[in-house]
DNA sequence: CTACTTTACTTCACTGGTGAAATATGAGCT
DNA sequence: AGCTCATATTTCACCAGTGAAGTAAAGTAG
């Protein structure tokens, strides 16, 4: 219910503190790391209650949109897992609740018997084409005030911040060696 | 498992032809978004998995953070709640959680018994101090490569999307009437 | 001082998400 | 073929977070 201003106007005031305390804290690092963490985590609220007058929950939600942006239409529980950042086992979940509505179908693929082949269906279109319109008045007001260079910036500093942390996982493993 | 840039340029695609079928959609304002959503996410599991080792969640550790960098220590629930974006529920399940492995204490307050205190205890000090300092390089190398200008149009972009979004709720209420 | 409202927190029941083990198919080796 | 190892998905048991209702103490009005 706290305005996210105040949380962050607090955060930097905490940070602050703690690194008087600390000298060898990264202080900026730190801040633009809560920043993003808080401002990500209200943009995740913010989806999530946009959707809920549709019912779907963001997951739902995303796995549906990224089989209705295949020009098949179709993938396998474990593409899906990768690009939503699922677990196999919440896919399941997904799957399941999706069928149930019947926006999307289940079948095994002949090929590998051992996969699963998800395909949305018609209603399943229809219902993302109903769901999305809705949506847009709010995100184009997210980024009011956002000028062209802005949102460039923007998408640079975050990609460039993506490709850190994939460099991050992928250096410090001195345990792969068998 | 699948790096961020690949869920990323998938995303990009995905995009590209979503906007081709539905024109009217805000497709660089959604690309921000779907981006700062995954980058978040990311850091976030990236966060969790720095303190997997010290047997403490992300929620937890940032209540404690609050208390540790609080000039008297102490704080209660519902103020703790305001400040992590936690509900209530939860605020109770995490103090429980500190409290047993004597990181804060709970007590009543004696000026309005209806009040909690809750504060941080030397134990609870000296965890941070232990757990802080390892965290620190991940959170610089997060960050490598970017100027100080970088860091700068970082923050100053965060802080107005946060801005943006708390104008969000403000706005749209028409139903708080009476 | 009693009765009503509000505030602060807790309890309970449920949803969402995860790790470990189970199941089943495929692929490679001999 | 028969054996072993890898891959794809599901099931099960558990942790984390939420909404609604419960409890207890203040605040307020007649």
């Amino acid at each position: 219910m706290a305005r996210l201003g105040d949380c962050i106007a607090m955060m930097d005031e905490g940070i602050g503190r703690v690194s008087q305390v600390i000298p060898d804290m990264p202080a900026a690092e730190a801040r633009l790391t809560r920043l993003l963490l808080m401002v990500g985590h209200t943009f995740d609220e913010a989806v999530e209650q946009a959707l809920k007058p549709s019912k779907i929950n963001h997951s739902d939600f995303l796995t549906l949109m990224i089989l209705y942006s295949r020009p098949d239409g179709s993938s396998t529980p474990g593409e899906l897992c990768e690009y939503t950042s699922q677990g196999a086992t919440n896919m399941t979940r997904i799957a399941n609740a999706l069928v149930k509505r019947g926006l999307i179908t289940r079948g095994a693929s002949e090929e590998d018997r051992r996969r699963v082949v998800i395909r949305i269906t018609p209603a399943g279109r229809r219902f993302v084409q109903k769901l999305l319109p809705p949506l847009f008045p709010r995100v184009s007001a997210a980024f009011v005030g956002f000028s062209d260079t802005d949102k460039r910036s923007f998408s640079r500093l975050l990609r460039k911040l993506a490709d850190n942390l994939d460099r991050l996982d992928e250096v410090p493993s001195p345990k792969d060696a068998p």
